[in-house]
RNA sequence: GCCCCGAUAGUGUAGUGGCCUAUCAUCCGAGUCUGUCGAGCUCGGGACACGGGUUCAAAUCCCGUUCGGGGCGCCA
């Protein structure tokens, strides 16, 4: 019976059987040590040459990486974690080929590239292993979080007939005789389920934005995190985000010891509240740092970098300038909006809103940024018949991710990313 | 879409016109060594992205192609 690497320190004294990858083995003249990872840690085995010549040259030939299952018993010893596995039987499950593409234990680190075209190598060294760990708590604290609160899951289409929020482009489908595109965003399906009186919804699924952009922090496919909540106001979902997040970093730091000292991570400690900037502080922020901008401009990586480069928490940016926000977000006045981001740093991490819910706004805004209400109609027609005032937000999982873990590239938090360049593997 | 940069063994690199039948490490192979743990030691193997040009001479300079990285725009 096959028990976890992990599990053998706690059966000293009996026999084991384990099974992993073969990720390094040192021959000496009459000893030989086999060091053997699966997905739950490493162990070393050992093996005399006396007594047991047909093994030993066998396994003294063996690749690295090839897969096998060792029995035997479990002892103390002076290995480096204290123990180790006398193996008294051996199979080879499947032989690895030399050379590997990519090593797994090399001394030598290889460039993002290589890594990536060789993701299935890549992801078995244990510190990649522990970011997808932690990926998955991240998920399933936040799911957790809103079933908690009486949230419903739901899976909106990815296939779609319409730019949902225009500017960014699509990527476009075939849909047998028409065309169709890849979903950018369950934003006006979330915005339906309002109308449907779910009162409050939640999903975690792909987006996809056909941008060229060759960045750090952007994917073309990411995950990601949206939820809906109706009778509420930009501040109250401002306030379930700064809770999700929370709950979220929390759950990492009790469930992902381990993964975090892999990873040299210090714990997130999210003990202090977000602060809450306007839009407007924040240009008069920019401009006390000496920065060229006006109230009114986006605010551009280099402004985000000059003033959110020198916060090192999380925090909002709240009242966006209209001009600057889709149409379905809801005017705070003339000028400004009830939109909002959460940023880390100079990286945006989420951005949300309290919605429109007057059928008539909505059709001045999508007029006033060039969009034909017609073309929109099967998601005006919610606003028309009973719509409630709403809010919502959507966070990137991945980028995410890179925040509460510290790592600077976005293709490092996702297992395979579609970036300008890539689609295999 | 715009701008900048890069491409040398399986992997990571050295190299700035002749000293390059190309450096080092890792890796792979052979041998050696009763307990290693980044094992050690000896020997061996393996590369200048592609096409064109300049030159007596090109890994090195120029042009193009392909692939990749970064910055900006835009965004999660």
């Amino acid at each position: 019976m096959r028990v976890l690497i992990r599990e053998v320190k706690d059966r000293i004294g009996s026999e084991v059987e384990i099974s992993g990858w073969a990720q390094n083995i040192r021959v000496l003249s009459s000893v030989l040590f086999i060091e053997l990872r699966d997905v739950s840690g490493t162990v070393q085995g050992v093996l005399l040459r006396k007594g047991n010549e047909e093994l030993f040259d066998e396994l003294k030939g063996l690749p690295r990486e090839s897969v096998l299952t060792i029995s035997g018993e479990a002892v103390k010893s002076q290995a480096r974690i204290g123990y180790e596995v006398q193996i008294k039987h051996l199979e080879i499950l499947n032989r690895a080929e030399t050379p590997l593409p990519l090593g797994v234990v090399d001394k030598i680190e290889s460039d993002i590239e290589t890594r990536l075209e060789n993701r299935f190598l890549d992801l078995r060294r244990p510190e990649v292993l522990a970011i997808f760990k932690v990926q998955s708590t991240i998920s399933n604290s936040i799911r957790d979080y809103f079933v908690r609160k009486g949230f419903i899951e739901i899976h909106s289409p990815k296939i779609v007939a319409a730019a949902t929020e225009g500017g960014t482009d699509l990527f476009p489908v075939k849909y047998f005789e028409r065309n169709a595109y890849l979903s950018q965003s369950p934003q006006l399906y979330k915005e339906i389920m309002m109308s449907a009186g779910f009162d409050k919804v939640f999903e975690i699924a792909p987006a996809f934005r056909a941008e060229e952009h060759n960045t750090p922090r952007h994917l073309n496919e990411f995950t990601s995190i949206d939820m809906e909540m109706s009778f509420a106001s930009d501040e109250d979902v401002m306030d379930v985000l700064e809770d999700v997040i929370k709950a979220a970093a929390q759950s990492v730091s009790s469930l992902n010891e381990r993964e975090l000292e892999i990873l040299g991570v210090e714990k997130p400690s999210l003990g202090y509240r977000f602060r809450r900037i306007t839009y407007s502080e924040y240009v008069k922020m920019a401009i006390d740092a000496g920065i060229e901008i006006k109230d009114g401009d986006d605010l551009s990586t280099p402004v985000l970098k000059a003033v959110g480069g020198k916060i090192n928490q999380f925090y909002f940016i709240t009242r966006w300038p209209r001009v600057l926000k889709p149409f379905y977000v809801q005017p705070y006045d003339d000028t400004y909006s009830k939109g909002f981001d959460l940023q880390y740093g100079e990286l945006e991490i989420t951005s949300g809103a309290q919605r429109v819910h007057s059928p008539h706004i909505l059709i001045d805004n999508l007029r006033s940024k060039g969009l034909s209400p017609e073309s929109f109609s099967f998601y005006v027609n919610a606003f028309r018949y009973g719509m409630p005032p709403h809010a919502g937000w959507a966070i990137g999982l991945e980028r995410l991710t890179m925040v509460l873990l510290n790592i600077p590239n976005i293709r490092e938090t996702t297992l395979f990313p579609r970036d300008r360049t890539r689609v295999t593997p």
